[in-house]
RNA sequence: GGGCGGUUAGCUCAGUUGGGAGAGCGCCAGAAUCGCACUCUGGAGGUCGGGGGUUCAAGUCCCCUACCGUCCA
């Protein structure tokens, strides 16, 4: 076989002369120019090499599944294939290779822990992988791996092992059989290791690895040392997995009819072998980051264990994050959003544990792109946006240490005080559960104050809590009523959508649900789900909510209050029998709601208009991520990072209504997904897509992935305004709006509302009016306080004229009636002030209750104390009160009783209380 | 989905058995200065997220609700 011109560098001038070899030739010219093979010519020559033979290059997927929600991430080369691999989807080509972008974090197989750690474990990372659907087989897939890594790798034989499940004598035989591997170094394992399935039903089968040995120096170094043992020596390079069997529920392993190929090779770890680095991180995909974050924070890679640790999380983590917030995902707190922050957040920790101020991370976006912005051009238009968004999360960050700093210092100093020098676990957790506070940094800041901190308690409080969680989320019981649907659709096929041109349709019942069990028939007054063979009924899905309207028979009338379709291709309808008896079987006429459908399918184009409108005024980082299409208004939510100003809302609203006005057609078309991609459609992340999709366009200005109803030209919408304008969440901003006649009512109540107003003020300028009458209404509020507690100095005066004495000290009573208690304490400030020692009880009637004030000048509150005073008063009027000895408020039901008591008032005072 | 914490002046936040809404920064005015900055003095600015309840009295206690944060799933 010829090597053709790609990889030819690597024979010319500076031969590659095999693994051992190069080592030696690396050594010498240590920090020359690049050596061994470029991480770009990797993957370039894998793609070219099984080009060459036949296979089509797929592009890589997006990292967030679009089709799968079980799946938090793309973690596989395998996973834009699944549904290829299961026959439930055709493409056409029979072999593809693909670079697949790949995470791993969170979920069951979370590497997050480990990163920076060890020389091979990442969050991102991405696989090369060549796969056969029913076309070669393991003969094929053995030989072209051997080919690759041997001749176009130039791999040293000697070094290479491979390694077959122990039942697979055939994988073995053709190792021996098609290439020259040294048959000794043939190991047979067992299903722990090579035997690969997709979860637990479904297709598998037993795998084939290949495995390189770096020698004995560079792993654990026990003369014990083997293919299965963890250390680096015998590094996994490639697996093969041969699908040949499918497993069914009860475990039986049946032979596929066309058995298939998918193989997966981590990019990181051949580029470390070829340019032989034992350490992924000291690869050409790495090294240009970790200078980045050496330069800015000062320190070489290579000084301390601990620091190298460091920027190597960073360097890992900073690419996760690239991807991850270039596809659309934004940091939040549950699923792939928190994921995303964690890591964030775990890279910003590291980052500070380097000295590198805060916000620093966004700086290492552009290494990233130096390194793969031209394979992944997504990560180059998403630039602006990417940084300003991790910039954003890393600030918010600083302020949750910070907040969690201060909770730590008063458990420090409250421990100094009991002479305590653990930190309890409780506190730790609460700090972290609470405060997201990180452990680690709990600990450093422990022990650099002399702190010891209880971690067995701290992992046990978190352990309870996942133990909670998790059977929390035990007691939902989705599952039972899906496996029920599941069971429909298996029976009857799908239901036949007809809505898209008809909202009337004969049509036959072929299932009837109620209390969650199937029944044969639903009587008058009674509710439950109707399945029919075909509908007009739109089940709720892409953000529409679900058609409403009547269900009728000979004999039987039915409302439809929703219509759902929790699965594909299942429209479940919501009734309740309004008179008759609905059968199994029976032939009824199905009827939608026409009015409120129209108001839908008028809200429905008016959100792609708006999306389209949305890009234009705001720019090409704006992305769906929600919706909800109502018949009385639409909600849409996208990603921006700051609110829109109120110009921005206005052009928004003009563009929109300027393409209802010029009346596009919208006209739908049912294509392959990669056509619809290609031709310029927007889809979304989030959504699921079947391999056929429709693509809704008006005219040339919107194009977008839709199941959705729509209107068929613009100018059916009517009019459209924009309600309001608000955040979600971070990062995340929201649009309502209505159309059509609510747009125009609404317009006409603002409308007839100022003319309101214009009357009541007897104005044509209610604005400045408004703000007039405002600013009035507060002069005059003061002005009313100051004469009821302040200027009425006759009352003060009077109070203090008839004021008595008790050996020595002046007692004022005063009533005011109608005044409130605050209005009354100020009185008795003025009153207080004014008679400059002494004592003072006012009372003041209002609404049937009285309140009353009571207070002991600061001179004598050693001698006599308000709040006993008041208690005393009050006790006697069936009252109650209390306060300081200064000053006391309380108040009574009963005025005449309150009165009475004011007559004692003298034995009522007594000193020292 | 479950747990915990939060929402008080333009901003950052105090507010401890329920009893007079505060600080720092910012803002405005005055003093001082040839002028600016600093400094000093004074002032404006609050539906204490919203609703309901308990109470003579709720920022504070109880219930509901919205939103934000955080951890687990």
């Amino acid at each position: 076989m010829g090597i053709p011109q790609v990889v030819g560098c690597i024979q010319d001038h500076t031969p590659f002369y095999g693994w051992k070899a190069h080592r030696d030739y690396q050594h010498r010219t240590r920090d020359s120019q690049i050596t061994g093979m470029e991480s770009r010519e990797v993957r370039k020559s894998f793609l070219e090499y099984f080009r060459s033979r036949g296979h089509e290059i797929v592009k890589s997927s997006s990292l967030v599944p679009q089709d799968d929600p079980t799946l938090l991430f793309t973690n596989a080369g395998m996973v834009q294939f699944k549904s290829v691999f299961l026959g439930h989807e055709q493409r056409p080509y029979k072999r593809a290779t693909s670079c697949q972008k790949c995470m791993r974090a969170g979920g069951k197989h979370s590497d997050l822990e480990n990163v920076g750690h060890t020389a091979r474990h990442h969050t991102f990372f991405e696989m090369l992988g060549n796969f056969s659907f029913g076309d070669y087989f393991k003969k094929e897939a053995i030989q072209f791996a051997w080919e690759l890594l041997t001749e176009w790798y130039r791999l040293p034989k000697d070094r290479l092992w491979v390694s077959v499940y122990e039942e697979d004598a055939q994988a073995e035989s053709l190792w021996k059989e098609l290439t020259d591997v040294d048959p000794a170094r043939i190991v047979r394992l067992g299903a722990k290791d090579n035997f690969w399935q997709m979860g637990d039903t479904g297709p598998c089968g037993p795998c084939s690895e290949i495995i390189i040995d770096q020698g004995q120096e560079v792993g654990c170094g026990r003369d014990d040392c083997n293919l299965e043992c963890d250390c680096d020596r015998y590094l996994e390079l490639w697996n093969l997995v041969f699908m040949q069997y499918n497993r069914d529920e009860s475990g039986k392993l049946t032979p596929l009819p066309k058995p298939s190929i998918d193989t997966g090779m981590g990019l990181e770890r051949i580029t470390a072998v070829l340019q032989g680095k034992h350490n992924n991180f000291d690869t050409d995909l790495f090294q240009p980051i970790i200078e980045e974050i050496s330069t800015l924070s000062g320190i070489p890679y290579g000084k301390a264990p601990h620091s190298d640790a460091s920027m190597r999380v960073i360097a890992d983590h900073i690419r996760a994050i690239t991807f991850l917030l270039s596809e659309g995902l934004i940091p939040s707190n549950e699923g792939r959003g928190y994921v995303l922050r964690r890591v964030i957040r775990r890279a910003a920790r590291h980052a500070r544990l380097l000295n590198l101020p805060a916000p620093t991370l966004h700086r290492f976006i552009e290494p990233v792109i130096s390194v793969m912005g031209d394979i992944y051009p997504e990560i180059i238009d998403e630039r602006d946006r990417t940084e300003k968004l991790l910039k954003i999360e890393e600030e918010r960050f600083v302020r949750t240490i910070e907040t969690g700093m201060n909770i730590l210092d008063e458990i420090l100093t409250r421990l100094k005080e009991e002479g305590s020098d653990v930190i309890p676990g409780e506190e730790l957790f609460r700090l972290y559960d609470t405060y997201g506070f990180p452990i680690d940094l709990a600990r450093d800041i422990a022990n650099d104050e002399g702190y010891r901190i209880d971690e067995e308690g701290f992992h046990r409080r978190l352990q309870e809590q996942k133990q909670k969680a998790r059977t929390g989320a035990g007691i939902q019981q989705q599952e039972e009523s899906t496996t029920l649907y599941r069971e429909i659709v298996a029976r009857h096929g799908e239901t036949l959508f007809k809505g898209y041109e008809t909202l009337k349709e004969e049509a036959e019942v072929v299932e009837i649900i109620s209390n969650g069990r199937f029944t044969d028939e639903l009587g008058e007054g009674q509710e439950g789900m109707i399945v029919l063979d075909r509908t007009p009924f739109y089940g709720e899905s892409g953000g529409q909510v679900g058609d409403t309207g009547v269900i009728h028979s000979e004999g039987a009338h039915l409302i439809v209050t929703d219509t759902k379709k929790p699965l594909q291709g299942l429209h479940i309808h919501i009734v309740k029998v309004k008179r008759g008896t609905v059968r199994r079987g029976e032939r009824v006429t199905a009827m939608v709601d026409e009015e409120r459908r129209l108001s839908i399918m008028r809200n429905h184009t008016a959100t792609h208009l708006l999306h389209k409108a949305l890009r234009m005024v705001l720019g090409e980082h704006v992305k769906q991520s929600g919706s909800l299409v109502a018949p009385d208004r639409l909600r849409f939510d996208f990603t921006h990072y700051t609110a829109t100003t109120p110009e921005e809302i206005d052009e928004i609203e003009e563009v929109v209504n300027t393409k209802i006005l010029e009346d596009l057609p919208v006209k739908t078309e049912v294509m392959g997904i990669d056509d619809a991609i290609r031709s310029g459609a927007v889809a979304l992340f989030d959504e699921k897509y079947g391999e056929k999709v429709r693509v809704v366009s008006a005219g040339s200005f919107s194009r977008e992935l839709c199941g959705g109803t729509h209107c068929s030209a613009t100018g059916q919408i009517g009019s459209f305004v924009i309600l309001s304008e608000s955040s979600v969440a971070s990062g995340i901003r929201r649009i309502e709006a209505l159309t059509g006649m609510n747009a125009f009512r609404y317009l006409k109540e603002q409308k007839r509302s100022i003319e309101m107003i214009k009357n009541i003020l007897k104005t044509d300028r209610p604005v400045e009016r408004t703000e007039r009458l405002i600013r009035e209404l507060k002069e005059k509020e003061k002005e009313i306080e100051r004469l009821k507690t302040g200027a009425s100095t006759d009352v003060i005066s009077e109070a203090i004229r008839k004021a008595r004495e008790l050996s020595g000290i002046k007692i004022a009573t005063l009533r005011k009636d109608g005044l409130n208690q605050k209005e009354l304490r100020l009185l008795s400030d003025r009153l207080r002030d004014r008679l400059g020692s002494g004592i003072i009880i006012t009372t003041s009637a209002q609404n049937g209750k009285a309140a009353i004030v009571c207070m002991v000048t600061k001179d004598l509150t050693d001698r006599f104390n308000a709040g006993e005073i008041l208690k005393r008063i009050t006790s006697l009027a069936g009252g109650s009160g209390g306060g300081r000895a200064e000053m006391a408020q309380g108040g009574v039901k009963d005025i005449e009783a309150l009165e009475e008591a004011m007559k004692r008032i003298e034995e009522l005072i007594k000193e020292g209380s």
